[in-house]
This record gives C-alpha cells, structure tokens and sequence, in this order.
RNA sequence: GGUCCGGUAGUUCAGUUGGUUAGAAUGCCAGCCUGUCACGCUGGAGGUCGUCGGUUCGAGCCCGAUCCGGAUCGCCA
C-alpha cells in the first residue's frame, strides 16, 4: 500500500497536445487564487508551472480541501487537461489547466521566510540559511541542472579521448606552499594530520608515472583563504593531466572541450584555434594576466613622453623604477565629471595608487590635472600617444609597475562596465601563456614558484634557469573568458636534474624536499613519462555560461563569507570526548 | 589584518532638525467573491528599531563600544 500518486507527467511539460488526457501531477502549491466558488491553484516541480482548477462539479470534500491549500503544501492532484479560455502567454503551460477530480496533501508548510520567486532580492544570508526554499526557485533548479551538462559534456568528451576518471584521496599529506590546508586530525596518529586537497596535483602526477596515459575527474578542491564572489572554501575543479604531450597538444584537446561545452550547452560556435597571448602582452596592453578582450582602452607606457617633465609624482615613479603608464577612455569619456574620476580615484587607492591624473584633449585648450607642469604641447603629445581625439578621456597612473597595472587593468574594465561595453553574450575566450615561472617575494627576499615547483620552465630559458630567475618563462597557460580566469595547468618537470635544479633557485633543501614531496621525487627516480595538464574551475564556468556574478548561484549548498554553511551552521563546536579521542587540547 | 557600506514588521524598504501611539508595500489571518493568473474588495494581527552604554526633559535618529552581514584590498603555489 502506498498513498503516493503515481505521477504521469511533470508540470512545467504539459501542452495542449495533452488535451482531454487524465492527467496525476505531483508538486507544490506556488499560489493559490481563490473566487468563492471556483479556486485556482499554481503546481510547481522542477519543470515548471501548471494551473490547477477546482470547481464546484467536484465533491464538496475535494473542494474544502484545495480550499485549505496554502502556499508550498505538497500535494498529489489528478485531473483532466482542458484548454483554457482565458489563456496566459506568460507561462509556458499558459494554454492550458487541469480540472481536479482529485487531491492529497501530503505536507502542509509554514509559511515560508523567503518567496519561491525568481527574482526576488531577498537577503542572501536568508537565502542561504533557507537553500533547501531558495532552490525551489525556477532559476537555481535550472542552474543545477546547467552545471550537470556541462559535467555530463565534460566526463562524454575526455572518454571518448582516451581519458579515465580516477577518483584520487581527499585525505591527503598538508602541502607545504601556495593556499592555507584544511587539517584533519588523525584519531589512530595522534598529532599527525591529514590535509584536504587544495589540488589533486601530486596524484595526478602519481598516475602519469603510472602509466594512465590520460586521466581526468571532477574533484572537489579545499583552500583555507578569504571568501569573495566567485571563491568558495570547497569547491570543483573539471582536473585532467595527459602523458606524452606537449603544450600545443594539450591546448588542442582542450580546445576540442570548449568548443563543444559551447556548442551542446550554449548552443554557440566559438572558433578555434583559440588566441593566444604571451603574459607580458597581456601585462603591457591590458595591465592584467587575464585580459578582459571584449573591449579596447589598452595600456600605453608613457615613461619616455614625461622624462622630460616637472611633474614630481611623474619623476619619482621613474625614479625608483616604476612605470608611468595611461588609457584612453574614447567615445564619450569627457562624460567622466571631476567628481566622477575622484571616485575612480579613490577605487584605485586600494591597489596602492597615489593618484589618478586625468587629461581631456581638446582643439583649442587641453584640460589636465597636470595643466602647471605640462605645457599644451606635451599634452598633445600624450594625447597623440593615444590617438586621443576631443571627447575622450586620458587616465594615467604612475608607480611601481605592479600597482599601475592593477589600477590601470581595474580602471578599464570598472570604465568599461559604466560605458556598457560588457556584453554578457559576447565569449571571448583567451589562452595566457609563457607565465614567469618564479616569483619574487619583495619582503621575504626570494622566489617562489608562480604556478607550482613541478611547472617545467620553457627549454630554450633553461641556461638562465639559475642566473637571471626572473626572466625564465614556464610552459605554463591559463584559459580566461571575458577577464575570468577559468583554469590553468602546465608542462610539468620530468626530469630528476631538472626539478633539483628548480629545487635549488627555489631555495628548498634536500630535507624540505624529502619531507614534502619525497614521494613524488621517489617516484619520478622509476621512469616519469613528459607529462602536463590542466584544471578548470566547474564553478566558474558554469557561473559564466549561466550569466551569473557569483559561483554561490551555481553551487547547490555554498557557505558564506565567513565560510560558514547556514544551513548546518558548519563549522561547530565539538564535544570533548571527541577532542579527546583525537588527542587535542584547545588553547 | 586594512578600507568602505549596511543592520527598522515574516520579507523588501521609508523614517524630515532629536519631539504625540514608528510607517508603506508585500506576505500572513478572517470574511465576501465562478475565470483568476502580481486576482479583487473589507477587516485584522504583526516591532527588544542588531546589542550594550552615554548625551538629553525626550533617541530609530547624536556619541562611544561591540556583535552580525556584504563589497573590496591583502591572501588565493
């Protein structure tokens, strides 16, 4: 015995190709209109909407009963599809409703804190705290589905190249650089820990040597950081790494990915081979590594045009080795009001900018804010630097050149947005290569790797590997769409000589080196085929393809900036029998 | 850790120079209503103005502290 209605159909699928059809739908009550002796009621489940009618043909028990229904009660309701006469072009099922002969409540709900409506802007804690009610929504339902197709494309397109997806250990050993480790305490080890996995990089590797060829998963990923937008403490990465490759292989197979996430998701054709720019390109024109393409208002260096000048700032950028760098705001920048670049100001001032200098060409008298230290005829020539025609709008930041590049590469796009040029159907798609394979730490006074220590550099800057760091270039590359960088991988180091050299300039000893990732050396000394891959960000991809501004709507049950889970209220206290069982005192 | 913004009804918000009983919309409850679909009409309930302290005859409003939330920088190999 059951009282569960066997359903025949979903809501949102019913059409008038269903007419005259005795129809048993299950669902919630989306809203209930009633007219005394005739009540209309919206059923919703995951496909959709459909108006249910009860009138007074039915039994007077029925009608008491859907007189009673309240917003979300679950119900079963059987009934007749019939067209409607008052037709609704604005629901999908609009042509037709269900004349009830019958109806089960098997819930009935509260009255729910939040509406189950799509764009209602409701507090987000609240939507987080009550995510089993925002998920009801049209919307988050459809995004979760979206993300399964976008896996469904992914785990479909890399079997059919030879790749196996091999689920690698959450437990893993804490690693020693790069995002702060998730620790888990070990009850059977005490004071030994294990981490999460900000990557499943090592084993990965580990399956390289192994002989797998081609491996890829959907893996969950755990970094201890701060929380923003599109940052989440656990979250998805689409990982693969293949063996026998080169960088143009690798981005080839990815290519072939993209495209068809594209074409099967999206139902867009983005042509191939996709563009690739070198990361100082992307650094010099667009002040960023990863380049929003869809609009101009590209970086201009202008340390030569103000040698020459009085302007202090100017001198003293130069000076301690910094840059002087501008872009141009055509077609409409003179809309920019003092007021209005003060602001911009003030954004940039975050960055480490000082300040902001602005330059508005003109035929007859260019305005500036440098008017007292530059005379008409050196603006002009910064104006002409740019092609600046009357109507546009110069901005210039000076400093050092990392501050210059953040302000500028955040000025063009924040412009770029308030002018519209942001075209959210537009897909430009981008692979960043030849990244700087070190870093240089200004206060700790050495390199670190950019990528990671297993990044191979590129062949032809082996020779400087040791004397001039900072200029060695990894075979390493980033995909970014529209200014979003969606994933990043590497050539990887096979050779034992050349990860200790690497070692070496990195300043890690011998020790650090057994202790941290011995296995993975141990394990290169048995025959490590050349090998490279890459990792995608699911959560930002989907987010893009969704059109949204946040991977917390892509993502069933996110936490929030606190990196707190609302629905659980994760992470708690423990009790002490717990601690103790693991052998830890807290301070 | 820094900077900025916010916290008033279930929800989204308004609240003037510090001045009577803190308002609106929506939601909720009750009654009426046979073609609604943002249903309509009538009525009703609903508030520790984040918390603590201070100034004042009087504080949602001013001051201080604190808690909570968001954006952002640092951070994110």
């Amino acid at each position: 015995m059951s009282n569960v209605y066997k359903r025949t159909h979903m809501c949102g699928t019913l059409n008038m190709n269903h007419l005259r059809e005795h129809v048993v739908l299950n669902g919630w009550i989306q809203k209930r209109r009633t007219l005394g002796g005739l009540i209309f009621c919206d059923l919703r489940d995951k496909t959709g909407i459909v108006q249910i009618v009860f009138d007074d043909k039915i039994p007077e028990k029925i009608f008491q009963r859907a007189d009673s229904l309240r917003s979300e009660y679950v119900v079963g309701v059987k009934g007749i599809v019939k067209e409607r006469t008052a037709k609704n072009t604005q629901l999908p099922t609009g042509d037709i409703e269900i004349f009830a002969d019958d109806l089960i409540i098997y819930s009935e709900a509260e009255t729910p804190p939040i509406y189950i409506k799509d764009d209602d802007n409701v507090d987000e804690n609240l939507r987080l705290k009550y995510r089993y009610l925002d998920l009801r929504k049209q919307k988050m339902q459809n995004n979760l589905k979206f993300r399964h197709d976008i896996c469904m494309v992914a785990r479909a397109y890399f079997s059919n190249q030879g790749f196996t997806e091999i689920e690698t250990p959450i437990l893993i050993k804490p690693t020693p650089e790069g995002a702060r480790d998730y620790l888990v305490p070990s009850r059977v080890n005490h004071g030994a820990f294990y981490a999460l996995p900000q990557s499943p990089q090592m084993y990965k590797q580990l399956l390289m040597v192994a002989g797998t060829d081609r491996y890829f998963q959907i893996a969950k990923c755990f970094r201890d950081e701060d929380l923003r937008a599109d940052r989440q403490p656990e979250f998805t990465q689409i990982d693969l790494e293949m063996s026998f490759v080169d960088v143009d292989d690798i981005l080839g197979v990815q290519e072939g990915f993209l495209k068809k996430v594209f074409k099967e998701v999206m139902g867009i054709d983005i042509p191939t081979p996709i563009r690739r720019m070198p990361y100082d390109e992307a650094m010099e024109r667009f002040g960023s590594d990863k380049p929003d393409t869809r609009f101009g208002y590209e970086l201009k260096k202008l340390n030569d045009l103000v040698r020459t000048s009085e302007f202090k700032v100017f001198q003293d950028a130069l000076g301690q080795g910094g840059d002087v760098r501008g872009i141009c705001i055509n077609q409409g920048g003179e809309k920019y009001t003092r007021k209005a670049i003060d602001k911009l100001t003030e954004m940039i001032r975050s960055y480490g900018a000082t300040g902001l200098v602005w330059i508005k060409p003109d035929k007859e008298q260019i305005a500036s804010s440098i008017n007292k230290f530059f005379t008409q005829e050196q603006l002009q020539m910064l104006c002409d630097a740019f092609g600046a025609k009357p109507g546009d709008l110069i901005l210039i930041v000076s400093g050092k050149s990392q501050v210059v590049f953040d302000s500028l590469g955040f000025l063009r796009r924040h412009v770029a947005g308030e002018m519209g040029l942001l075209n959210d159907k537009q897909y430009n798609l981008l692979w960043v290569v030849d990244f700087p394979l070190y870093e240089y730490d200004d206060e700790e006074k050495r390199y670190y790797a950019k990528h990671h220590p297993f990044t191979s550099p590129r062949i032809e800057d082996l020779e400087i590997l040791e004397s001039d760091p900072g200029n060695v270039k990894a075979q390493a590359y980033d995909i970014v769409l529209n200014g979003v960088e969606l994933g990043g991988g590497s050539i990887r180091i096979h050779d034992r000589n050349l990860q200790e050299r690497m070692f070496k300039v990195l300043g890690i000893s011998d020790q650090e080196v057994k202790d941290k990732f011995g296995f993975l050396v141990e394990a290169f000394k048995y025959g490590a085929p050349p090998h490279g891959g890459i990792a995608y960000g699911l959560d930002r991809l989907t987010m893009l393809l969704a059109g949204e501004n946040s991977i917390r709507e892509v993502m069933a049950f996110p936490k929030n900036q606190a990196a707190v889970c609302l629905v659980s209220g994760a992470p708690s206290a423990t009790s002490n029998d717990q601690l103790d069982e693991l052998g830890i005192q807290l301070k």
